[in-house]
DNA sequence: TAACTATACGGAGGATCCCTCCGTTTTGCA
DNA sequence: TGCAAAACGGAGGGATCCTCCGTATAGTTA
């Protein structure tokens, strides 16, 4: 546990943002640079996920990417910018997923698609947050404001499936995003098996349902 | 952030325990062995307190308290074994303290130095969670029992002021545990300088005192 | 298209760190 | 005093971190 990083004494800094690669300021990345950088943030995802965030040395991270470790190092000055660029850059992709389930087809998949969504990402983020909560307080910035689109796609999603009538009215967006913190917690204490998740994450979904509160599933 | 240890595969094990070196069972500790065992954990509680739980080498703590690396891994197998040691011998410093204070003059005082401790306690501790959480979960009885031991002590303490009739009467032991607690989050979300903390924890023991709840000091 | 330059790449290398192993020293006891 | 078990201590193998700098490449201009 609590496994790498060391060489102690590197400062770090409050983590410039790592500002991406996409839009923003800056005199344009150059192409190769761009598609660097993406690729460092998929297989540091994949890496992090896999083995934990503090179990992952940078340079199996780099060899993953397929680059060299002087250039994850010029993208992400310390393990931190990785960190959180990672995080940012998942929290970023399940807003887009909201978007598009906003228009999806029906409202109630919807809601449960964005639940399983969240559970991946609660996963992942879970295996972060060893990590995160060194960040917090210093750049929580980031955090709040990562918070804070969560919370909007959440509502909005859970919005619309109420207006469809699918979903019971007393639900929050907010509740989806404690619900699955706590399936997490849960499943990952009581050595869950495989699919156990998966099961308690289906009776969650029902106890959204409209009409579905009466009578439990046997 | 997230400094120290690698080396990576090291299984590390349930960290049985470190029984210390005092008293309970074995075949008695060598005079040597007993000594170097508290110096190590002095120096850790020392170091672990200065640059935080995740920044110190093993090898420093081994420096400052005189003793070749080699001793430091017989009697702390692992770095969670050296951090659980020293987590517990402080909760045990504080219930030694509670026996004083329950004997102290002045109760009210009492509950004041109390705060104080907790307070000191709870920076320490702040620096240990990051790697404690890791083992949450694992080895939680130990957290847990050392949690009971401070809501005992806690409880008696406070429970002396409040028959002495100087502590407000719908005070709890654990409110103080709580307290301490957000004081510490508070105080280093803040950006607080020095003497930041030192004020709130006298405003709070201003609002526990009997009497103190009318007119708060301008 | 060819030449040119700012930008990015890549990995060798120095500095730590972790942890094990084993020869040497110390302690407690007969 | 002599001895064996217990403890000490640090060299060394393996792995990381992060910097530095020569080389390769993307974009641009003639």
């Amino acid at each position: 546990m609590a496994k790498r990083a060391d060489g102690g004494r590197g400062e770090a800094g409050p983590a410039k943002r790592a500002d991406g690669g996409r839009g923003q300021a800056g005199p344009a990345k150059r192409a190769d640079a761009r598609r660097n950088y993406e690729r460092l943030l998929v297989a540091a995802g994949q890496a992090f996920a896999e083995h934990g965030a503090d179990d992952v040395s940078l340079e199996e991270i780099a060899r993953r990417a397929g680059v060299g470790i002087g250039t994850l190092y010029r993208h992400f000055p310390s393990r931190q910018a990785l960190l959180e660029a990672v995080y940012a850059d998942q929290v970023e992709g399940l807003e887009v997923l909201a978007g598009k389930l906003l228009t999806a087809e029906s409202p109630g998949d919807a809601v449960a698609e964005w639940l399983h969504a969240l559970v991946t990402f609660g996963r992942t983020k879970r295996s972060l947050s060893a990590a995160l909560v060194e960040m917090i307080g210093r750049d929580s910035e980031l955090l709040s404001a990562c918070g804070a689109t969560l919370r909007r796609c959440s509502t909005a999603v859970v919005q619309r499936a109420q207006d469809a009538g699918v979903v019971r009215a007393d639900v929050q967006g907010t509740d989806l995003l404690r619900l699955t913190h706590g399936l997490i917690l849960a499943s990952d204490a009581g050595a869950g098996e495989a699919g156990q998740t998966e099961r308690m994450l289906r009776l969650v979904i029902d106890g959204l349902l409209t009409g579905g509160s009466a009578e439990p599933a046997s």
